[in-house]
DNA sequence: TCAAACCCTCACATACATGTGAAGGTCAAG
DNA sequence: CTTGACCTTCACATGTATGTGAGGGTTTGA
């Protein structure tokens, strides 16, 4: 397919997936007359760099985690250089380390909004059962 | 503390505290002379936010969920408007996607890793048993 | 008193992911 | 043959998180 079909199956404009190229992270044939030529199995490639980078990564890391993620298993012995394992082993540090850190921010995310509904809800029904007047700004605290 | 002590405890340049403050993430007071003054729980603080940030936030996010990760588990009632309630859901659901999308992420790579140092494993054995000369490039494929 | 080591503000510079638009080539339909 | 919808490259613009440095005040210690 050419560009204008790719961009719409990932919902990426076509100066992004130029860009992408630009950053070798797809690598898409050419027509004859010089467009650009994708495969089938570009459409998932494109969604997991958008997924990556959208989670904070740079390029330059999509760039080498990207051939650990596709779909055949294929193992490059090529790449299996001491630096390059060393490389992908503190990038799966740097990514649990993000993992962790997110999931921390999520949870006390959820458990604030947790009490903040359960706390409107509370304030709600004290509401309704009649307590009038505009009420004070008001703090709850819970330990 | 004053800036520098900050600085070298939390491993953040000066300019980028100043930065923080002035994205509202941090309010020093000042003392007399104009220095900024920060109190000892601003240590976390800094370190919550660098983590956030390199973890693909941005100031403007992370200055929404800050408060709501404080340890004093404190709940400002003036932030219960639907607005607030909605974006905080928002990201809540971004945020779980990303930790999901981190989390596959790092998996694979885990994945790969494991395959390539086995398979480096199996070939040095291979190696030891005689099989001599140069290798060929090859490829390994696990299904 | 002088220097070193702090601090201040201001401002310009950079890397990265992205938008936007100009100038022009290709191709299919009318 | 022209028009419109594609495509190309090039280049400048923007927002965000950072670095760097100038110009200048303050504090501390020799």
């Amino acid at each position: 397919m050419r560009i204008g079909e790719l961009s719409e199956r990932t919902g990426t404009s076509r100066r992004l997936l130029r860009y992408y190229e630009e950053q070798g992270l797809i690598v898409p044939g050419r027509a004859p007359n010089g467009y650009r030529e994708y495969g089938e199995e570009v459409v998932d490639r494109v969604l997991q760099i958008r997924a990556l980078l959208d989670a904070g990564l740079p390029t330059r890391i999509v760039r080498q985690i990207l051939p650990c993620l596709g779909k055949p298993r294929t193992i490059h012995f090529s790449d299996a250089t001491p630096e390059t394992i060393a490389t992908l082993e503190q990038e799966r540090e740097r990514l649990t380390r993000r993992v962790d850190c997110l999931t921390r921010s999520r949870d006390a995310l959820a458990d604030y909004l947790d009490a903040l509904l359960g706390a409107r809800r509370s304030a709600a029904q004290e509401e309704a059962a009649g307590s009038s007047g505009a009420a004070p700004a008001r703090e709850a605290h819970r330990g």
